[in-house]
DNA sequence: CCCGATCGTTACGGGTCCGTATCATTATCG
DNA sequence: CGATAATGATACGGACCCGTAACGATCGGG
């Protein structure tokens, strides 16, 4: 069951949320802590550092930072994997998942104020 | 006629668009900057550093150095208008308008694949 | 055991962005 | 004219992020 969309809908319905994440106040996060904010919310456990590298096609360096950012914001936090010691375990935090609901539904409502553009 | 989508189905879009964007290996746009590229691009001129710092809700500076790093993107560009010289008025590029047709159909292709989730 | 491989983190130099305050230029109006 | 207002740009100190390289900790095979 496909969804329908069309360019011009599309690129009215990312203006719209962009517009709101911008006025709201809050820190923005950066398109590639958002990527990993949901992917880890949305994909399955376990989720670890070089995996979420490689999922993004970036360096670790790159994920440590962003776990850094996302953790002080208490959107997510680490632990140490007791089974192999040298992994880290990214899990999900109450506070991360109310934000990624409200994108959920932020993105949600405009999409429903989009007529036929 | 309101677009159909479930809020899961909307962070599903909004990771894999993301995704995208972080892959591509091009430099990420902040939302900040994304927020003025569309609004050129989908709004009707004339726009002014003024008019958006207004509709973002953020200060003249923020307005300012977006607009010197997305044109030196070369996804837009400033004049300065004639009729009253303090203003400066922002225009489209082709290079801005191709960027932004981009974006319009990654959403459109990652909506398509999106089924009943 | 020990050596190599793997994991995540840290260090470094450089770039970008932030918010506030200030600036130069231009227009407006008494 | 001259004073005031408005516009966009700039200066500044601080924070964050980048990519590359190196690091300490941990595991695993000979």
């Amino acid at each position: 069951m496909p969804l329908e969309i069309r360019p011009s809908q599309a690129l009215r319905l990312w203006r719209q949320v962009h517009l709101d994440l911008v006025r709201d106040g809050e820190p923005d996060l950066s398109a590639r802590q958002t990527a990993i904010l949901l992917t880890v919310y949305l994909e399955l456990p376990p989720h670890t550092v070089r995996g979420l590298a490689k999922q993004l096609g970036v360096t670790k360096p790159v994920i440590t930072r962003a776990l850094d950012t996302l953790g002080k914001l208490g959107l997510l936090t680490r632990k140490r994997d007791e089974e192999d010691r040298r992994n880290v375990v990214i899990q999900r935090t109450v506070a991360g998942a109310l934000a990624v609901e409200r994108l959920g539904d932020l993105v949600t409502e405009h999409a429903k104020e989009i007529g036929a553009g």
